[in-house]
RNA sequence: GGCCCCUUCGUCUAGCGGUCCAGGACGUCGCCCUCUCACGGCGAAAACACGGGUUCGAGUCCCGUAGGGGUCACCA
């Protein structure tokens, strides 16, 4: 544990790779960097790792950026850029060279390829093993490309006391001469992270566990420089329902799919991610501000957990009944079958308390809400159609009737009207109110019927239920 | 395959040697509420991978086995 570290203010990072959206996962290691940070009191950086220019876009980059800011993970300062401290990677490769900490390899890529199959073919793990490690200072250097490589030690072990992973040893042996900078001048990603961390005073490497064994190579680096070493945290990965990595074969994995696709609110994606590998006791619904007060990573699990959209969903609802009416207007809006207006959003939410409880994503809240908009004649689906036929049209004709005679249109009044046809008529509410639905809806489902009823209005109502019940002038 | 890590209900987890015949949540199944579907309320079934130790006592510590995962590039 390094002391030097430890009593330095807390800075931690995300450092995603812009080549494609942002990872359910990365939203995960994102979302702890920025809580961890947070709860310290600490600062929080965001580094764009483009280092690998042929795979990287400006369109992943906004994809990331966005989704951060979807869920509320801010950054403190301006994103960093990765690709522009190249000259400052070579540098600090120079200086490696200088110190005597790594050397320049002209290894050709046959040599290597020998070495490997020399390797595979004795049934032995491979390592590169380069002449040019210890070789005399006067051997002649060949006019060819090379790389350099850190001379990493090769006896003894190296100990990362990891805050989630807790001790972990690796023997030296195992550690290989890897390169930190490319026969094209260009750093590798393990030069690149560490020196970047470095320079950017980074304390916690909070990051996916798949990096745990390159903590070994790059604190072997942090050492060969004589740096302060990081503390680490190495969270485990999320899974797929399969219990394998989380990949594009499990359905969704970037956030703009929850977002868009699914329906979900960032609250709820958020408050899930938390919970995943992260527990507080027995609290499940937990607040961004207690989420910054109780944040730790001792509590982090060390198992990798399974994604489990069912507790999602149920997270969402829970969002979605305690968002205000106006904004779900505006996010279900977008998500109807047609364009509406002003006055058409207000409508919708005024429906939003009728309409939030049976829905689990925003999509469910659309699809309910479509009654609203559409115009007679309805269509009816299967069930809607079903309880339209028998004796409906004749008690839709009485509700009608009722309902006409209204002095004010209130959802107690015109209860009070439909109760009193089912009574008169001596059937049941429910054979009333479920036909009245269909005509209403055109859905055997619905929010409450009379609440439906003002919701529309009487003229609306009225014109709705005619178009369904038994014409009596004929 | 080498190395590293992991293993409590189907899933996410609480548990940091005795208060655990293991608690909560999602899901599932009942019941209640009820104009439908939800929401809400109540209740049920459901787990310490296995085998050895250590200890007066182990879900909690150690070792092994099995299973799972991660990683082994001039990608990040």
């Amino acid at each position: 544990m390094s002391a030097t570290t430890e009593s330095r203010p807390v800075v931690t990072r995300f450092a995603p790779s812009p080549t494609g959206f942002l990872h359910i996962g990365g939203a995960r290691t994102a979302l702890f960097n920025w809580l961890y940070a947070r709860h310290h009191g600490g600062k929080f950086l965001l580094r764009i790792e483009d280092t690998d220019q042929a795979r990287s876009t400006q369109a992943a980059i906004d994809a990331i950026l966005d989704g951060m800011k979807w869920l509320g993970l801010d950054w403190d300062g301006h994103e960093y850029y990765q690709s522009q401290f190249a000259a400052r990677h070579a540098e600090v490769a120079q200086e490696l060279l200088a110190r005597g900490q790594a050397y320049r390899c002209y290894m050709t890529q046959e040599e290597l390829a020998e070495q490997r199959a020399k390797a595979q073919a004795e049934r032995r793990p491979f390592k590169v093993n380069s002449v040019w490690r210890d070789c005399s200072p006067d051997r002649p250097t060949p006019d060819a490309p090379f790389v350099i490589r850190l001379k990493a030690p090769s006896e003894g072990e190296t100990v990362i006391e990891d805050r989630v992973q807790g001790r972990v040893t690796v023997q030296n042996s195992e550690i290989d001469d890897f390169i930190l900078l490319r026969s094209d001048g260009t750093p590798t990603y393990m030069l690149a992270v560490v020196v970047d961390d470095h320079d950017m005073g980074v304390t916690h490497v909070i990051r996916g566990d798949d990096h745990l064994n390159n903590a070994f190579r790059q604190l072997g680096i942090v050492k060969a420089m004589s740096w302060p070493e990081p503390i680490y945290a190495h969270v485990p990965l999320i899974h797929g329902q399969d219990g394998a990595k989380m990949s594009k074969r499990h359905g969704a994995t970037g956030v703009e799919n929850y977002r868009d696709e699914l329906g979900m609110l960032p609250e709820a994606l958020s408050n899930y991610l938390l919970r995943l590998g992260w527990g507080h006791g027995d609290e499940e619904i937990i607040s961004r501000e207690d989420a910054v007060k109780w944040f730790d990573l001792d509590h982090v699990g060390r198992s990798p957990s399974r994604f489990d959209l069912k507790k999602l969903e149920n997270l969402n609802g829970h969002y979605i009944r305690e968002a205000s009416n106006d904004r779900l207007a505006e996010l279900v809006a977008p998500r109807l079958d047609r364009e509406i207006t002003d006055e058409e959003r207000a409508l919708l939410a005024r429906a939003m308390d009728g309409l939030k409880p049976r829905a689990k994503n925003l999509d469910e809240i659309a699809e309910g809400a479509a009654f609203l908009f559409r115009a007679v004649p309805l269509d009816m689906d299967e069930r809607a159609a079903a309880l339209l036929e028998g004796q409906a049209p004749d008690l839709l004709a009485l509700v009608h009737a009722a309902l006409a005679a209204l002095p004010e249109w209130t959802a107690e009044a015109t209860e009070q009207a439909v109760r009193g046809v089912s009574e008169a008529a001596d059937v049941k509410l429910g054979q009333v109110a479920q036909p009245l639905r269909a005509a209403l809806t055109g859905r055997a489902t619905s929010p409450g019927i009379f609440d439906v009823l003002v919701l529309l209005g009487r003229e609306e109502s009225l014109a709705r239920l005619a178009d369904k019940m038994t014409n009596k002038e004929q």
